[in-house]
DNA sequence: GCGCCGAATGGTAACGATACCACCTAGAAC
DNA sequence: GTTCTAGGTGGTATCGTTACCATTCGGCGC
């Protein structure tokens, strides 16, 4: 493959000429602005990036750190940042954890030893202490969608507690009065914060809640949930994320509980299929393009200026799997 | 950040006997292997892949550039790549075209000046040429799903003739005597295997089709074919990929045509959701996972002994989307 | 005509790791 | 005791690029 060193050899110009004209800064003739631009696109030169980020500490890459590529909110995510990211010239970088703390620690080491520019994360729960210290070799880091408790790492975040207290009212205006939430593992945080929302709303409006926590984001480990919520018999239910969602409506075909009669539904994250359910479903939209957006450009500005924490609201999205309940006192 | 200077220092040994060391390759005594260890513990040593690249040309990364990351038959390509080249200890880079040809020569550029160890694609048509020019450089690519026509490097695809041949064969089996296929464009190779598959089928079988040819793998340009190939009054529709399915949900839910009682469907390529509809829609399952596997394990195999394309069935999956229709002849 | 300025150019070193070679020592074989 | 071997070790050059400095040259003002 072409050099530098090539190209000056064949415009007859030094190197560092050569660098100049292809790089575009420092000051050059147009002669031999001609001849390098020439013999450059003879040779086919492309630039090595590997020996400019050796030389330059800067690699012009940026990782994203997921749990699950296949998960439509993560590959959401992972379209709106790499949009964002080409908008600045940056390549994109995706590894997913599966939910695992130790590859995910694997995965935070190679992306410290690939000299990545900035991190963008959906962190697990346990690897605060990792994260800090990459932060503290000056890697700008951002968390997304979820947050590792106690850190003053910077994060975009839904606001959680706002969107599930909306469910929960939603249902509690719709006369339900015995309602369960299936959520994600409180240990992590979107997971925490939802069931306090939905217990605020709940207490407000004096209806009965369950919370039902899955033991994890995984399919396996949301069943035994979903089934304990079902059992409970409430009259309607929240499925927390998405994962928990398509479980709810296995179950529910399996067990033939028809939506909205024996059982109203409202699902966190909307997809383009629940509108193609017999009774489409109500769903909380989260701005997740925004989000990514906001927390792309929240890693190119200085980590003092601007807090270190910003939140965005979820829209309810009415349709018809909410059934009104008329209490026959 | 500490580097293999530091390590070297602080265990009193030269920087050659750390490297050795720390990489495992040449000899070393107990004491300087401890020394060495303990240094790099405490200073957190994390090797620099890239001064590694640099110097060994091989910068541990395999890019993957598809059209959508959004779309799941993507992501699960995306899924099923990392981790098949995690198992090999590389990272991937993803890069989206958006089925702009465009787009997706700027990315091949930047894939050559990142130095990526090997390339998996799912290539426009526009770039074979450029393809081309970088298999020629010796970088190992392999076409995953779609294939540039007449070009020489090594591709993974669906049987897509075999395919669309048992999705019409199917449906003349259940009495469909009028069948519509809305597929992709005819100049991407699954559009023109898919649409030739239907042909024949529909030829051996004396029934009618009509192949609606989508102008794009954009929703908006799905539209009118899919409302032409319902104008057109079939009994049965076949979707040919689910981008064009999705579009089909929408119009049918629009129109109010009832499936199966009004139209049969089927689809190309399965999904949770399918289970979900009022009708559970028949697919055509493509084994995602395997075929992204053997093309990753292709890439590390010598060009010339396997052969060029390696091609996968499909398996169809029968719900409740296609009806039996009896002849009242 | 002299000095000065800025544009244009080239040489050199450095980023961090490793391949290659040269060396040095201790032990084995005679 | 001498030679040979092999394990252990370190120096040096290199990958391709760019920052930094030094040099040259033409033109301008006095």
């Amino acid at each position: 493959m072409a050099t530098l060193a090539d190209v000056a050899r064949r415009s007859g110009v030094s190197v560092m000429t050569a660098s100049r004209v292809l790089s575009g800064r420092g000051p050059a003739s147009a002669s031999a602005r001609d001849a390098v631009t020439q013999a450059a696109d003879e040779l086919g030169y492309v630039p090595n990036a590997v020996a400019r980020g050796l030389r330059n500490s800067r690699t012009g890459t940026v990782a994203l750190v997921i749990s699950d590529i296949q998960n439509s909110f993560y590959s959401a995510v992972a379209k709106a940042a790499e949009k964002g990211l080409g908008a600045h010239g940056l390549n994109l970088t995706i590894a997913s954890s599966n939910e695992d703390a130790q590859r995910e620690r694997d995965i935070l080491q190679a992306i410290q030893a690939m000299r990545a520019d900035a991190l963008l994360i959906t962190p697990t729960e346990h690897n605060g202490d990792h994260l800090q210290r990459l932060a503290q070799h000056g890697l700008p880091i951002v968390q997304l969608d979820r947050s590792v408790p106690g850190s003053d790492i910077r994060r975009v975040l839904l606001d959680n507690a706002g969107a599930a207290w909306r469910a929960v009212t939603h249902l509690t205006e719709h006369g339900h009065r015995r309602i369960a939430l299936v959520g994600g593992p409180e240990r992590i945080t979107t997971g925490a914060e939802r069931a306090s929302g939905a217990r605020n709303a709940a207490r407000q409006a004096g209806a009965e809640l369950l919370v039902a926590e899955a033991a994890s984001y995984l399919h396996e480990g949301t069943r035994p949930a979903v089934e304990e919520a079902i059992d409970w018999g409430p009259t309607a239910l929240i499925a927390g994320n998405n994962i928990v969602l398509e479980t709810c409506m296995d179950v529910l075909l399996e067990r033939g509980i028809d939506v909205p009669t024996a059982l109203s539904l409202v699902a966190f994250d909307d997809l383009p299929w629940l509108r193609w359910t017999p009774a489409p479903i109500t769903a909380l939209r989260q701005p997740i393009a925004q989000m990514t957006t906001a927390a792309v450009s929240m890693l190119f500005t200085d980590p003092d200026s601007d807090g270190v924490e910003r939140r965005f609201p979820a829209e309810l999205v009415e349709r018809a799997s909410v059934r009104r309940i008329t209490t026959a006192s």
